[in-house]
RNA sequence: UGUCCCAUGGUGUAAUGGUAACACAGCGGUUUUUGGUACCGUCGUUCAAGGUUCGAAUCCUUGUGGGACAACCA
């Protein structure tokens, strides 16, 4: 039934691509049978503009009951390695999809595309050209003027079929020829002039070592890889529109029935502050301006997951900014509006001082520690709650705290009152300042035993709260504060400067922080609210002896936008 | 001086010939033991000109602007 159709109260709004598939599906194409595939390269890590990729297969798969292949696109051997294989699963597992035991790489079929091509040369549709790739680059013409035809255009089918073993064999030496289809020069499509099939390549494959020599091409490889999987939307980014022509001549060369593939394109992702390229991600990792292929920073999946995003949020996002064919730049805020809304539901508060600034409760007892209970989650009833040490002295945060605050400034300073958020209403009396470097090095507060949090007396109400951590209990913690990793909207948009000019100085900051005692059993990928900072997860790099903390993304702040 | 694709608030997306709307961002407010969340309000939109039609964001024509295509990469 159709998706359409299935909804009765409001109608759905589908994409383009779902509206298409909807149609076809409601026609009978194929049966009715939606069949999709995701294909990478091995070739480098994943990032968040293929998770958009990613959520369409698998998404366009899930929503009409159909099925969606893993496929590596591993035609060149110079580039893939298995580890880039492994790293694609796991990146992939991570968001949610599972292509089950569909598992398929496209140098699965390199006896097929051989046979295949063996059988254009048979009819007269492929030959060897062993003219040099300056040759043929400059036989090909431009996108303004045509191209001429190889000399070898038209030898003896015999002769190309010899070649072409020999490409294979090791006999022949990489680029002393390629094997083309014999298509049209004069087409004002650039892809058609006879575009090369096959190149010799000498370089051990990842799977397949040194069997073969000689290598298909993407556009001889892709849309026949889609034909023996039996899929039937080969979904993929608006720069490959102008290949579509080709991946139909193949296909209609290949067919032996009525069943077609058809090729779908839509817009990539574009983020602001974010360059996607992967060479440019690599320049990035090789020039050591991040750490790695997994930096908090990188729009790697790697990256991203180590940040503190969750796969709702990435997916959520992705749904947000639809499929369309327009070249959009979507606005990184909406990225952190969405791991936000997931993050305020899901990260349980803990209390965090990350500029810390000693407070002593004059009043208080030397050697009392009350243990005060606190909610976990206002926003999850079921999240629980913690009880945290409260004693004489507490670190709070420096920035809560002003000798001269302006009118609006609700936090602590002389004469002020505060509550500590799940403890007491807390009157600074007095601080201590050091005479050199007019730094405040302690403030001092008298406590008001009637208003501790939960009970009758305590609703008296006061304009600021603070969080706090116990001088005695607090854990030490490394803390890594990051910002957007380019300072321009758009990087790469610059003719004259380079983007690494871009890059933001204060992406990271490392500071020590001081966190409450629960944290000590908080485990790598764990994540959490900072109360009134931000939130954060914890780092693969933490251990039990040294904590590591990453901000995944600070809480909207409507203070600090005023100031 | 080619072919193909695209154009809706600041950003992104919807409206499938019938009242131009939603989200984010911005601004203002209510609630709040997070200056968070939630909620309310507000700002602001069909690239241009013709044509078809009772009626056009939608169809047609022309123009303007943007993008893709000249790897033995994918």
């Amino acid at each position: 039934m159709s998706v359409k159709e299935n909804t009765n109260e409001a109608k759905e709004n589908l994409n383009f691509i779902a509206s298409m598939i909807d149609e076809a599906v409601n026609e009978g194409v194929n049966n009715g049978r939606v069949h999709t595939r995701f294909p990478p390269e091995p070739n480098g890590h994943l990032h968040i503009g293929h998770a958009k990729a990613i959520c369409l297969d698998f998404g366009m798969a899930e929503k009409f009951g159909g099925k969606c292949n893993l496929r590596f696109d591993d035609t060149n051997p110079t580039k893939e390695r298995t580890d880039f294989v492994d790293g694609i699963k796991k990146d992939i597992h991570w968001l949610g999809y599972d292509w089950e035991e569909r598992e398929f790489y496209a140098s699965d079929y390199f006896e097929r595309l051989w046979a295949f091509a063996v059988d254009l040369i048979k009819r007269g549709l492929a030959y060897i050209d062993e003219q040099s790739a300056e040759e043929i680059s400059a036989q090909k013409g431009t996108p303004t003027s045509p191209g001429k035809e190889s000399p070898f255009r038209n030898r003896p089918v015999a002769e190309s079929l010899a070649m072409f073993e020999k490409m294979n064999t090791g006999e022949l030496d990489e680029g002393a020829c390629v094997l083309r289809a014999k298509v049209d020069m004069t087409s004002p499509n650039m892809h058609m002039r006879d575009p090369i099939m096959y190149r010799i390549n000498k370089m051990p494959h990842h799977r397949t070592g040194t069997k073969w020599k000689a290598y298909p091409m993407y556009d001889f490889a892709h849309g026949q890889s889609d034909y023996f999987e039996g899929i039937t939307n080969s979904l993929c980014t608006l720069e490959f529109e102008v290949h579509r022509p080709l991946y139909d001549w193949f296909v209609e060369h290949l067919r032996e029935d009525d069943y077609r593939p058809r090729q779908t394109e839509f817009n990539r992702l574009n983020l602001t502050y974010t360059v996607m390229s992967k060479r440019k991600l690599m320049q990035l990792v090789e020039e050591n301006h991040v750490t790695g292929w997994d930096d908090p920073r990188m729009p790697t999946l790697s990256g991203m997951r180590r940040r503190g995003y969750t796969p709702d949020s990435i997916k959520n996002f992705i749904n947000r900014i639809g499929y369309t064919k327009f070249e959009a730049t979507n606005d990184v805020s909406l990225l952190e509006f969405a791991v936000r809304e997931d993050l305020n539901k899901k990260a349980p508060r803990v209390n965090a001082v990350i500029n810390p600034l000693k407070l002593i409760l004059t009043n208080y007892p030397e050697d009392k520690v009350e243990m005060m209970c606190i909610e976990n989650n206002p926003e999850d009833e079921n999240a629980g709650s913690r009880e945290v040490p409260f004693t004489r002295e507490l670190y709070i945060e420096r920035d809560d705290f002003m000798e001269e605050p302006p009118k609006k400034f609700f936090r602590l300073g002389p004469e002020r009152e505060v509550r500590l958020k799940g403890g007491y209403i807390v009157k600074c009396e007095g601080y201590k300042k050091d005479e050199d470097s007019g730094e405040v090095t302690e403030v001092y507060c008298t406590y008001d035993p009637e208003t501790k949090s939960g009970m009758p007396q305590s609703n008296r109400r006061v304009k600021g709260t603070l969080h706090w951590v116990s001088v005695g209990h607090a854990l030490d913690a490394e803390v890594r504060l990051y910002d957007r990793l380019f300072l321009d909207e758009n990087p790469l948009g610059h003719k004259d400067k380079d983007f690494l000019e871009f890059i933001n100085p204060e992406s990271l900051k490392i500071i020590h922080a001081k966190v409450e005692p629960s944290l000590a059993t908080a485990k790598p990928l764990d994540y959490f609210q900072f109360q009134r900072i931000g939130y954060f997860n914890v780092d693969s790099d933490s251990t039990d002896e040294k904590l590591v903390f990453n901000r995944t993304v600070g809480l909207r702040d409507s203070w600090a936008k005023r100031k």
